[in-house]
DNA sequence: GGTCGTTTAGC
DNA sequence: AGGCTAAACGACCT
């Protein structure tokens, strides 16, 4: 790079590089896991990522057809005309694209009317005038025209994107005999297949140039086109019409009006969040990094300042308690008015000190139970005084357990961050750190005894979390705020008491049941093995469809990617075409091994008190439900009877008098009547009447009490699926019946119950237009490919986005009943245990029934007004399953 | 040892 | 070609 003080104005015809990229590139390498192809955006980014770090560019922009359709096309159709279709895989990718250079900084153009072309010529003239050097980046030949001192045309070679060749001034002669400026005249001569404009017969580039050469322009050869000999001659002299259209065809505009001059174009710091969020869907990890170097190559904590709060230095740790501790809490609060980070650490489980950030300033506070006067410390932590933590349930749980109270945890980070972008995974404080803010937060690693870095301390963590609240905050609409605000942040004690309180199990239960299991599955397996005439791993799909479709030559299943499938839907459908007692001794062993699992699962969880602790994921779904891991406690079976025996070891806890069960009857199917306002479906609620005799009775024209069994079925299957986004095909599936029964069936349920069809297409219709779908609270999520042209995606997205407002709602409403019960409970020995999607579980001290049952049913049925009640199940029994109803 | 894909338990 | 999950296992890669 020359050394010299000009600013440096990069342009790039973003259509026809992309192009390029998306020829040189192979699709299959560079699809997502979505199937959205990627392959000409990745080209893309990584010429432009050289271009940055080799040309260092101190303005930029990159310029855009609208359409097809131009100024050019309007005076001859034809222009361009021979370009088939332009294929859909790379539409797709234009618009991503152009988010992903938003988010970088950069500056897309584009003008009706006009080619990209046209805007670059215009910006390199203005820019050339005022002083700049030039470089344009353009893979469009007519490009060469701009080329003067100061204006270099960057050429991708045959090779694609990734070599782009310097043509300045004296490449140009040396490479075509002319001066730029005459480049259009020679092609105006010679044509341009890919333009669609075709030339003089017989005439090339050489005779082309030697003519220009001669005569010093088209102008000068057509004056004395007379002159010319041969056949070539004769030729010219036909056909000089078209070397002046083509002429003025290629002649590129330089005074097309545009909304931003050169000096507009100074390169913009990158939104690094926004960087991570295009990439991360992108799947594009190596040219995340590339480009997050060059940011901080650009200029670091300075290159993010307008998309983070200013990054002033992390404040000096002050080591505070007592009295000092006091008097500094109450500064820096306002007296508990202002919100202050908390960080609580811990070593295996025991809180050893307190990290509390300020905006300005920060303190540590080391502690241990007995070892100090810690009333200042203990009276903040009890009192209402506003905390932002970042994954606080957790700390509360480990204080909890060193007997500390703490109370006005009003902003979790993880939490605002996942109501912002609920699809994406967990985050932790390091990697909210990097991504919104753009800087790194040292943690500790636990594998290394000697740690190389120091890790960033609790008082420093809570400062960052104070920080993170701040950005968080101004981006959350005011409904997420809400939703952040009156459900989840209550919600945070509420969970955590759960967790630590537990639900105990009878392992006698589950060890008998295990012994029983494991016979059974040994037994059947050593059936299965007599079948085929050898033992396999029955475990391994890869192992079975050897044996059903080589060995026993039997039809083959739907095909997934590694092969054939061997769920239990394709088995019952072998069963059906080619029965064989190897497919039934199969479902059984797979029956008994599943249990076994959940069994094993539950069994190695049990604490010293026989209880067994799930941890609740309140920021995992994309919806806004809860999540129950280590161990799962949502997916306990229930639906066969040996499931049932599992759900009998979950027993109502020592000296408490039995386990209360309250669930919702049909919440989903309640929200679509109100959403919808379906007037059959809000009278089905109303009438009191069972829900899928009602609805079977209206469809098939019957009395209610003349619908059979599997008429209700059929309606049932078809009830839930509308929350689903269900087809007529995936319909006939489930219920084993022809695709024209299902389309019936439906066409008949819409006959009645219209205006739940029309809310549910409204839905997606309303998420398209805004980018995202509400629950009745408030809470957000967005869709971003409801428009992709790819249509799985598409049609996927869709099906996400009626549902969303469904089971987002349903999962609000439970969430709202248990930070009322919570409140109610206050004062009582009962406690809440466990929260299954649309049911609570309780183990109810003696004498508490009659109070708990009438808190609960009146808190989950009064959670929301709708159009219709809100339908409260309970049950009381020894164990889960007997409590059940 | 990590990641992906398949399968299946629940709502 | 049915929405939201957790978890186990096999297969494959490093």
């Amino acid at each position: 790079m020359p050394d010299s003080e000009k600013p440096t104005l990069l342009v790039i015809d973003g259509h026809s590089l992309a192009f390029r990229a998306f020829y040189a590139l192979p699709v299959d390498s560079f699809t997502t896991r979505d199937g959205q192809h990627t392959n000409a955006i990745h080209g893309f980014l990584s010429m432009l990522i050289l271009l940055l770090q080799n040309e260092k560019p101190t303005h930029l922009a990159v310029a855009f057809d609208i359409s097809r359709f131009s100024f050019r096309t309007r005076e001859y159709p034809e222009y361009k005309g021979t370009r088939g279709e332009t294929p859909s895989e790379f539409v797709g990718q234009v618009p991503l694209l152009q988010e992903a250079l938003a988010a970088l900084g950069i500056q897309t153009l584009s003008k009706e009317d006009y080619e990209a072309d046209d805007i670059l010529a215009t910006l390199a003239t203005r820019a050339s005038a005022e002083g700049f050097d030039v470089l344009v980046v353009s893979g469009d030949r007519d490009a060469i025209q701009m080329v003067k001192p100061g204006v270099t045309l960057l050429y991708p070679n045959a090779r694609g994107v990734s070599e782009l060749k310097r043509y300045d001034r004296d490449a140009v002669v040396e490479r075509y005999g002319i001066e730029p400026e005459q480049y259009p005249d020679v092609a105006a001569l010679v044509g341009e297949t890919s333009d669609n404009l075709i030339g003089i017969d017989k005439v090339g580039e050489k005779t082309a140039v030697k003519w220009i050469t001669q005569y010093g322009s088209l102008d000068g050869i057509l004056e004395h086109a007379d002159e010319i000999t041969g056949v070539v001659g004769e030729k010219l002299r036909e056909q000089k019409d078209r070397a002046i259209r083509n002429r003025k065809l290629n002649h590129l505009l330089t005074d097309v009006e545009l909304p931003v001059g050169p000096s507009d174009l100074a390169r913009k710091p990158m939104d690094v969040a926004a960087v991570r969020d295009v990439f991360d869907r992108l799947q594009f990890k190596t040219l995340l990094d590339r480009v997050l170097k060059i940011a901080a190559a650009e200029g670091g904590a300075d290159a993010i300042a307008d998309s983070a709060p200013a990054a002033a230095g992390i404040p000096v740790i002050r080591t505070l308690i007592d009295e000092e501790l006091g008097k500094w809490l109450s500064t820096q609060s306002v007296n508990g008015q202002s919100a202050l980070g908390l960080r609580i650490e811990s070593t295996n489980g025991v809180v050893t000190g307190f990290g509390i950030g300020a905006a300005d300033e920060t303190a540590w506070v080391p502690w241990a139970a007995g070892r100090h006067d810690y009333v200042a410390l203990e009276q903040w932590l009890a009192s209402d005084a506003p905390k932002v933590m970042t994954g606080a349930k957790a700390q509360l749980k480990i204080a909890r357990d060193s007997g500390l109270t703490i109370n006005g945890i009003a902003y979790d980070t993880i939490l605002a961050s996942w109501l912002l972008k609920p699809s994406t995974k967990a985050e932790t404080l390091e990697s909210q750190v990097e991504y919104y803010l753009g800087e790194t937060l040292q943690q500790s690693d636990p594998n290394q005894l000697i740690p190389e870095t120091e890790p960033a301390s609790p008082a420093t963590q809570a400062w960052y979390s104070l920080r993170l609240s701040a950005y968080l905050s101004e981006k959350l609409d005011a409904g997420s705020l809400n939703v952040l605000e009156t459900i989840e942040m209550p919600l945070v004690p509420v969970l955590a008491t759960m967790e630590r309180t537990g639900i105990t199990v009878n392992r006698a239960v589950l060890g008998s049941l295990t012994t029983d299991l494991s016979a059974k599955a040994a037994d059947v397996a050593e059936k299965a093995f007599a079948e085929i005439g050898r033992e396999i791993n029955l475990g391994s799909p890869k192992q079975l469809q050897e044996v059903l479709f080589d060995q026993l030559g039997m039809p083959k299943t739907r095909s997934n990617k590694t092969g054939f499938s061997t769920d239990a839907a394709s088995l019952a459908d072998l069963q059906e075409q080619n029965p064989h007692p190897f497919l039934d001794l199969l479902l059984q062993h797979r029956d008994a091994t599943k249990l076994l699992q959940i069994i094993a699962s539950i069994d190695k969880a049990v604490d010293g008190t026989s209880r067994v602790h799930t941890t609740y994921e309140q920021a995992g779904s994309a919806t806004g439900r809860i999540a129950s891991n280590d161990p799962n406690l949502q997916n306990v079976p229930v639906k066969t009877e040996t499931g049932r025996v599992i759900r009998s070891a979950f027993e109502a806890g020592e000296g408490y008098e039995t386990l209360l069960t309250a669930d919702y009857s049909q919440v989903e199917m309640r929200i679509m009547a109100h959403l919808s306002g379906d007037e059959g479906l809000i009278e089905a609620f109303n009438s009191g009447e069972d829900l899928h005799r009602f609805v079977g009775a209206r469809i098939f024209h019957v009395d209610p009490s003349e619908v059979t069994p599997t008429m209700r079925t059929k309606v049932k299957a078809m009830s839930y699926g509308l929350a689903y986004g269900l087809s007529a095909f995936g319909l006939s599936k489930q219920l084993r019946i022809e695709t024209s029964e299902a389309k019936e069936l439906m066409t008949d349920y819409f006959a009645r119950f219209g205006a739940v069809r029309e809310y549910l297409q409204n839905v997606v219709e309303q998420a398209r237009a805004d980018g995202y779908t509400t629950t009745e609270f408030g809470r957000r999520r967005p869709f971003g490919d409801l428009t992709s042209s790819n249509r799985v995606l598409r049609e996927n997205a869709a099906r996400q986005a009626l549902n969303s407002p469904i089971q987002g709602t349903a999962a609000d409403i439970l969430k709202l009943a248990m930070i009322g019960i919570d409140q109610d409970l206050n004062g009582m020995k009962s406690r809440m245990l466990l929260q299954v999607h649309d049911e609570l579980v309780f183990d109810v001290a003696p004498g508490e029934l009659d109070d708990l049952s009438a808190i609960v049913r009146s808190r989950m049925a009064g959670a929301a007004q709708l159009s219709v009640p809100l339908d409260v199940q309970i049950g009381t029994g020894p164990n889960w399953d007997a409590a059940a109803h």
